[in-house]
DNA sequence: CAAATAAAAATGAACGTTCGTTTTTTTTCC
DNA sequence: GGAAAAAAAACGAACGTTCATTTTTATTTG
């Protein structure tokens, strides 16, 4: 048998590791055996090894595969963002972020995983310094926001940002893995607003606010 | 050798104890081997068996050990609330939660193996329905604030207590877990009071937000 | 256009370890 | 001496990994 083409191979992997990443948030990593793996994959087990030098590197290329997904939709997400301090793009956001918990639950799961297992090593980068990352994206509109007065006095934005995309991400992450089952008491939708409007007051200055009333009062339903 | 004390026996459960639960946080669950445990607290393999009749029953009393402490804390972190929409209560708020996640980082570990490994059966309480458990705790302070105007229309307390919350909650696990390292860009300190700042502004009425402005403006810094 | 070739891919038994748990033996102390 | 506790030894099952072998199939050959 000649090489397999590499979409061939792609192809192979993809089964393999999905099916060692549905074990591995099931069960967590050390719980789950090759034989579990092979089994799931419709693979023998030595073949693991064709593919993979250890369980480990099983465990590696499904996180590089899935920190490259995570990164895009992200970026897809911060892209479309105008004005960040704006209340209805506070209130896109969490959307968004909820979209990405519920379509991604694996990959937070993962997380975990990392954080447990691996002393975080893989997902370090994630958190580390995320405010200064929204002050790359978002420098030039914060900076106008501030010279426009749009903002309360000693209201930051960069932090301001990073608290609300945090509380998004929290908000969901309670939910749909740690049985928070409407912890605000509120439905997602509700909580949504509750929060946008928190941090549309919280953060705005008076004029502006009055100049978002309208949207304001709409996303405040 | 005469029965032991009840004393004594529980004096090697806390041992075997603290050696499981530092093997495990440090691990997680399955890769933490009997053995191991064994080692670390200095006791023979097999007698761990005369205390716990499974590796399960060990993971099992550690948490139940320890959701008794950490409720006994939240409860007096609850107890020396007054008036739970006050600026200072909430930054109060704030670094009682910090210094608890500082304190008791194994347990949120805990918790993360427990999502994993154990589909989260033994920590689901503890966000289930957070906002209730507020509403009894302060109904009444709730009630009254809402009577006497201190706060924005359409603001919910419960709900805006619960996401302030929430949010200290999530800033410490992360900066403390996540390899966050200042990951508003902020100290604690800073951070804290940027948190406690949106809240206020974002929750308070015009009216009793003067009230407050002298604390606000220091606890703002 | 088959049939033969060759090498990659897949297999599953087997390796040495380690696992959680049980059983047996030794130690301890009234 | 006797019973409880601790330690040691032993158990079968399961672990990650290896490897000799078989199967598969694109290419070469007649």
């Amino acid at each position: 048998m000649p090489k397999l083409s590499d979409e061939a191979i792609q192809e192979r992997m993809a089964i393999i590791e999905d099916a060692a990443r549905e074990l591995f948030i099931k069960h967590g990593f050390h719980a789950t055996s090759m034989r579990d793996i092979a089994r799931r994959a419709g693979v023998s087990l030595g073949n693991l090894y064709n593919y993979y030098a250890t369980k480990d590197a099983i465990f590696e290329s499904i996180i590089d595969r899935y920190l490259g997904v995570i990164d895009m939709e992200l970026r897809a997400i911060f892209d479309e963002i105008d004005e960040p301090m704006e209340p209805a793009s506070l209130r896109k956001l969490g959307s968004n972020v909820g979209r990405l918990v519920d379509d991604h639950s694996d990959f937070w799961l993962l997380m975990y995983i990392d954080v447990l297992e691996f002393q975080n090593q893989h997902f370090r980068k994630m958190f580390d310094g995320v405010s200064d990352r929204f002050r790359k994206i978002f420098g030039r509109r914060f900076r106008d926001a501030e010279k426009r007065g749009d903002l309360r006095v000693g209201v930051e934005p960069a932090p301001a940002f990073t608290a609300a995309y945090m509380q998004f991400f929290n908000y969901f992450l309670v939910e749909k893995l740690f049985g928070g089952n409407h912890h605000m008491g509120l439905t997602d939708e509700q909580a949504l607003n509750h929060i946008t409007k928190i941090f549309a007051y919280g953060t705005l200055s008076e004029a502006s606010l009055a100049r978002f009333k309208k949207t304001a009062n709409k996303a405040a339903g």
